[in-house]
DNA sequence: AGGGTCTTTGTTAGCGCTAACAATTGTAGG
DNA sequence: CCTACAATTGTTAGCGCTAACAAAGACCCT
């Protein structure tokens, strides 16, 4: 099928040649201009097919000042909820026919931020999408004064700033909902780090579903998202006892839990129950089963590309999108027992 | 610090307006050509930090036929290893000047690969690294007929095409050589699918070690590496218990397998041990803690990019390149029990 | 038929950069 | 003092594309 032209690859001028037109109007077919008679055109797309002309993008972008590139900036992308979230931002990006750039980073600090900010807008991208979720995010771009949009994951819009976010505390509010439907009164909570954006805003709507039912909140302890430090937590509430049930920030933490409970003899849900948040691919697995909050990353990322273009071919101002949450049960929760 | 000049960023004019040397001065200085004086570099370095001068890289690309830009084609990028190996190939890219450009794909259908290997060679990226663990992958790339290098992530190189590759076959053969040792003769085999060449191999490693001790290899399973498959195998294996010992393909699956085993009295490690394969995080706060086999995907994405900028740079010819398993001892194995 | 409008196509310039070559300077040797 | 050569700097062209404008037809109306 592809021929083999030698040196170079086809441009403009040799499709133009071919189709006996203007390279002009060979740039008007593959922009898709209305203003090109049917013949033209079909002769033009005859021979872009027989050449198998691409497009330069360097030179388009050259001319157009855009690059049709998205940049993702990412930490944590070894964890469930940030490498879904960039799927589906790639997805809904390839289909929009724009170019994503990734730039990773570990932690949060001010400069790694800027340092892959910079990398970036180096390479010239139209827009930014922002997957760090730590607390101070936003001021650091804030900071940086960026004259492209920028997308911000998981936090609210504010200013200059767009933002694309789960509703976390609706979330937390279902998982606790749910474990006072089933008679429990003494609910305690494992956090995530509290300088998180999300484990704060966990931590926000457990409190405020306890408030409204008249219930204690004095229960809370702050993890940092680990298997581990969910297991080590466990291990000292399988002392205690002074909960019914727990809800656990992600799901993680909550399979530390039920191993610690385990080793302890704390049976879930008899004696205990258990809610996690995410809905990771493996929680329906774990010992037992995990009721949890589900969240769709995919979907997430996809609102996030559709904001960008929005904000990049319309020019429209910022904003702020709430994906919402879902609640799957399974086998980590039941009525309180009767002797509490 | 940064000034707003109003309209425009700056470009190599301005900077050499300011710095009273030519354009192609300044270009001399970014590019770092050898013969330009101190003191000239001096002014011109003075006159882009003043300015806040960022090259055009569309423009450059343009002139140079090089993007800077690497396309990472992947697909299962929700999974532990290729996230993983993704973040290494960002961080090692990023350090040696390289912008990072992604195309995910669901599966690995011809179509799929050959669409996304278009969309990124539409944007002009200087080499791909392939990062999709399923069998046939190499041939249909083999069949693109591409004209930059390519590096495929765990697979042999092959003709034109480098590989990067993990020793899964000695990780399969670490597995089992740890449960010969511990006694055990009846060594089952949870595989992941055959048609992924990671399963195979390590498929290939178990029955090679198996069979230098003499011991039988009847006992394979396949699965499809997620945790459900684990557990429905598991419960089917809890009833033969054929086995004393089961070396499952990735530490997912062997997450299903505990909890089959679990639920059906089937203790682990007293009864059977179990080990599994990646050591992802969570692996060491199953029920029991999986001892299992660590793979570092980082190191792998760093090795990729070696190898890429050794052909990019220096036209370097292909080759493989091989990384090293390691086995993590944890809690799940025990010596075979007496009553067999 | 002639003047207006609309549609289709062509021509020209320039995006910002680097490569190739030209010009200028400095320096040493005859 | 003038040539030979190297080191440094400047000038020109062009990478492949799109925007803006110009030109040429097609068509309708009076």
């Amino acid at each position: 099928m592809g021929n083999n032209n030698d040196r170079r690859l086809p441009r403009l001028e040799d499709v133009a040649a071919r189709a006996n037109v203007s390279h002009q109007t060979v740039s008007r077919v593959i922009n898709n201009h209305p203003n090109v008679s049917a013949s033209t055109r079909g002769r033009v797309e005859a021979a872009i097919a027989e050449l198998g002309y691409r497009r330069n993008t360097a030179a388009r972008s050259l001319v157009t000042r855009r690059t049709q590139t998205i940049g993702v900036l990412a930490s944590e992308l070894g964890q469930y909820g940030p490498a879904n979230t960039l799927l589906g931002v790639q997805q809904a990006a390839r289909e929009a026919g724009y170019f994503v750039s990734i730039a990773a980073i570990k932690g949060a600090g001010a400069e790694a931020i800027s340092d892959a900010v910079g990398h970036l807008t180096d390479q010239g991208a139209d827009g930014l999408i922002v997957i760090v979720p730590h607390d101070g995010t936003l001021e650091v771009l804030e900071g940086l004064n960026l004259n492209v949009p920028v997308i911000v994951v998981g936090e609210a819009g504010h200013g200059q700033l767009c933002g694309v976010m789960l509703d976390q505390k609706l979330g937390a509010r279902l998982a606790v909902a749910h474990l006072i439907s089933l008679g429990h009164q003494r609910i305690g909570h494992v956090s995530g780090p509290l300088d998180w954006i999300d484990g704060q805003a966990r931590v926000d709507g457990w409190r405020e579903e306890l408030a409204e039912a008249g219930l204690s909140d004095d229960l809370l302890v702050e993890g940092d998202w680990s298997a581990g430090s969910g297991y080590r937590i466990g291990q000292r509430l399988a002392e205690h006892r002074n909960a019914t049930a727990v809800f656990v920030s992600n799901d993680q933490m909550a399979l530390g839990l039920l191993r610690a409970f385990g080793e302890k003899g704390v049976r879930v849900p008899e004696d205990v129950s258990v809610i996690g948040f995410d809905d990771q691919p493996e929680s329906a697995y774990f010992m037992p089963p995990l009721t949890t909050v589900r969240q769709d990353f995919e979907e997430l990322g996809k609102r996030c590309m559709d904001l960008m273009r929005a904000q990049v071919e319309d020019g429209a101002a910022g904003g702020t999108v709430v994906v919402g949450p879902e609640l799957v049960v399974r086998d980590s929760t039941a009525a309180r027992p009767r002797l509490t």
